[in-house]
DNA sequence: GGACAATAGTTGAAACTTCAAGGATTGGGG
DNA sequence: CCCCAATCCTTGAAGTTTCAACTATTGTCC
């Protein structure tokens, strides 16, 4: 309908036709691609927050690392997780604390190694994000309903090739 | 590459095909769409936010304003730019508050009704944008780079749909 | 005209985020 | 053994973000 929230997150100011022809490279259709990503993320995500807190007055970077740690049976060493969730370890520090607190995680300095941390769910933990996961699944089935399988398969084949470009840019200097 | 990656910003935990044919219902599908998705686009925006900082010590919060503001010539209502942004009026207070101080943008109460404030770039702002919305579009460029004409295309058309799927599963109550 | 709801922004508390600096620990030469 | 670089994590400062409560202003209904 409207492709003028596609400024929302970002910008519109390409977005116009205006200012397409001036420059030389101007990159103006993939600016657009971008920003209508960033709304389609945008919308999901803020979705998700809202309800995680709704329903479960739990927060969607305290969400995410239980899920990180779901499927590390014995734990997982606290600079794998941040790789994993591509933030910072002084980010984490405050974050496990909190889950730490509220009884979900485990604390175990390593025995081999103790500058080294290993974090892991405890059963409450895993309890809890059960059933936050089940009803994440909801939302996010709910907002991609619409969406047939045939157009999804394709989206996902698309947005491989563009994560690969991504990459491609960021590991090589320019 | 490597789909683990897939992983990152929220959660891997419906990767593995372990739990997939449990539930009656487990959207793996839509939740592996939605995670690459999500890579994609936090893979930009770091990026984006980091090479800000690098090359301008700008954050992306206040690019994204000066974005805004730079098609609305005679300037904007705080409440049009709150909508715009998708983010709250609260956060804008003190985003506005340092771009006045830095000279970039200009803070008027309406003469029509005194609770609302305008507020444009000022020459200052606009060109300093302008130096900064060139070098975004070379970044953007330069990470879609690999990703065809055709590609590009179908991704837009294909996000477009999602769009539209997600804005009616949050219009329609459930 | 005056109470009163609605609207526009601000403020404060809490949380998340990054970067830079610092502390603790480890591992490797000399 | 001791220095020293590298590694893992924490801390502190600054910024962004939201929500909820509040102020100021406007508009409406009696």
């Amino acid at each position: 309908m409207d492709d003028n929230k596609d400024t929302a997150g970002t910008a519109e100011w390409v977005d116009g036709e205006t200012k397409v022809e001036e420059a030389p490279h101007d990159h103006g259709d993939e600016i657009r691609l971008w920003l209508r990503l960033l709304t389609c993320t945008t919308l999901v995500e803020s979705e998700i927050r809202r309800r995680l807190r709704e329903e479960f007055d739990f927060t969607l970077p305290r969400f995410d690392l239980l899920a990180q740690l779901e499927r590390a049976e014995d734990g997982m060493v606290l600079g794998e997780v941040s790789k994993r969730m591509m933030v910072s370890a002084g980010n984490l520090t405050a974050l496990v604390e909190r889950l730490v607190e509220s009884g979900y995680v485990s604390r175990t300095v390593s025995p081999k190694d103790r500058r080294v941390q290993i974090i892991a769910l405890t059963q409450a933990g895993r309890g809890a994000f059960r059933t936050m996961a089940d009803r994440h699944g909801e939302w996010i089935g709910d907002m991609f309903k619409q969406l047939s399988a045939r157009d999804g398969a394709a989206l996902m084949k698309e947005l491989g090739k563009l994560k690969g470009s991504i990459r491609t840019s960021l590991t090589s200097p320019q």
